[in-house]
DNA sequence: CGAGACTTTGACCGTAGTCAATTTATGTGG
DNA sequence: CCACATAAATTGACTACGGTCAAAGTCTCG
């Protein structure tokens, strides 16, 4: 379960080079004092290894998201999840299923073994409170309810890449972006063809540039007024 | 600050003879033991009051929302609270300014008072799991990102219906609805002009019947299966 | 009865969805 | 390292849902 190994030592922390900042350098100690980090490959579900209850995780590499998924196949994502996010996977209390599920490779490990297992402290993050995470879903609501298809996306840019950069996973303006369109799609509640659409205008207007996987935001004060993004206070936006 | 009186009396209550059931009872007599019920007109700032730090009341009657204001105007209500609910009154901890107000005339009460303070035990709704107010939040984001104008509509109505039917606010499929329909658009992420236009093909359709501040869903089922609603079991939807 | 708040209507426009085909990665086996 | 299969991105043509603006009705309440 734990022996992926060869193949494995997935991507995100590859680029070190370019993306090198605290939480990164702790992401390999954590990886080499437990064995105990969890692995799912693009798709995965995390609730499947599920035992007992809920159960708190922090993202050490990849991508992963929670969603709905509608009796007609529609789906909605709520939540993004970057490295250094924690997740809090349960089962969903309602009629319809929530489920989490892995975007990419994506590396996890269980909360607890963090608190009691370790020798030596690492520098995670805190754990969101309900209000962050109550928030978080609040800046969705918005962003579905009140902003245009453009308006969503670089708003959607914006957090992503103000949450990266928490935890040094960007480099002026730019930051890894490892989701198809389609999920994309997903979690702005556009199609997918708009999608498309909608980035190439905004690479015709010279707001953002995305190459290979790689997003840079060119002008992110401008683009936060577009957006009405309120995340971060103005000084960091450039 | 509590003896608004004479005049008061508000009217969800009034109408006991049609919508007489469980907790409606309760209410009137919360209401005479305590003289602690807080009043708030339509449009009143629930956070005005606010003291020290969060609180948690109990709505007795009248409508309230939560909700956020873009800086140009935008409004997005996040949810609806109805006579029954619990509303975790907070600041809100992120830039934008979150706020709770009073969509009608309101009577709420402080759940520490009913907690300790009354001789008598009532019953009142139990307070909400996090991951009940989760899934709630949960299904707005759908409804927004997933849902046409039209499926939208009838999917808060079907969630409203099975909310006031909780509570004995309702009756073959009625309840009183005392919305405006720029509350409506903003609840639903929709225009105005749309809001009205929507639901006027809704009533041509025999689907509901919006008269005089009442709502009655004709065909619970059917609207169910248009809406995608999922919210109570089949059984329920006659 | 008049003022203001809500609702309704018409005309028109633009954002976003659908369908279907094409091009461009990506990946795998030989 | 190439050929093919598959996933992802892109494009075009067309439609329709939903927004905007502005005016006209309705309803409430003092």
């Amino acid at each position: 379960m734990f022996n992926a190994s060869s193949t494995a030592e997935p991507q995100e922390p590859r680029s070190g080079k370019l993306f090198a900042k605290p939480w990164t350098a702790d992401v390999s100690r954590v990886r080499s004092f437990w064995g105990s980090v969890e692995r799912f490959p693009p798709g995965g579900n995390l609730i499947g290894r599920l035992r007992n209850g809920p159960k708190q995780v922090v993202v050490l590499s990849g991508w992963a998201c929670d969603m709905w998924i509608l009796p007609d196949g529609r789906r909605q994502i709520f939540s993004l999840f970057v490295p250094g996010d924690h997740i809090d996977i349960r089962q969903n209390s309602g009629v319809a299923a929530r489920s989490f599920v892995a975007l990419t490779r994506l590396e996890v490990i269980d909360r607890r073994r963090l608190a009691n297992g370790g020798t030596e402290p690492v520098n995670l993050p805190q754990a969101p409170s309900f209000e962050e995470t109550e928030d978080r879903h609040f800046v969705q609501m918005v962003r579905l309810g009140q902003l245009s298809g453009k308006e969503r996306m670089l708003h959607l840019f914006l957090e992503l890449y103000e949450r990266l950069s928490a935890v040094g996973l960007s480099k002026d303006g730019s930051f890894r972006f490892p989701l198809t369109q389609e999920v994309m799609a997903d979690a702005l509640g556009l199609s997918i063809v708009h999608v498309n659409r909608t980035l190439q205008q905004l690479r015709r207007e010279g707001l953002v540039e995305v190459r290979s996987g790689t997003v840079t935001l060119l002008q992110r004060g401008r683009s936060a007024a577009l957006a009405l993004y309120q995340g971060a206070s103005p000084a960091q936006l450039v």
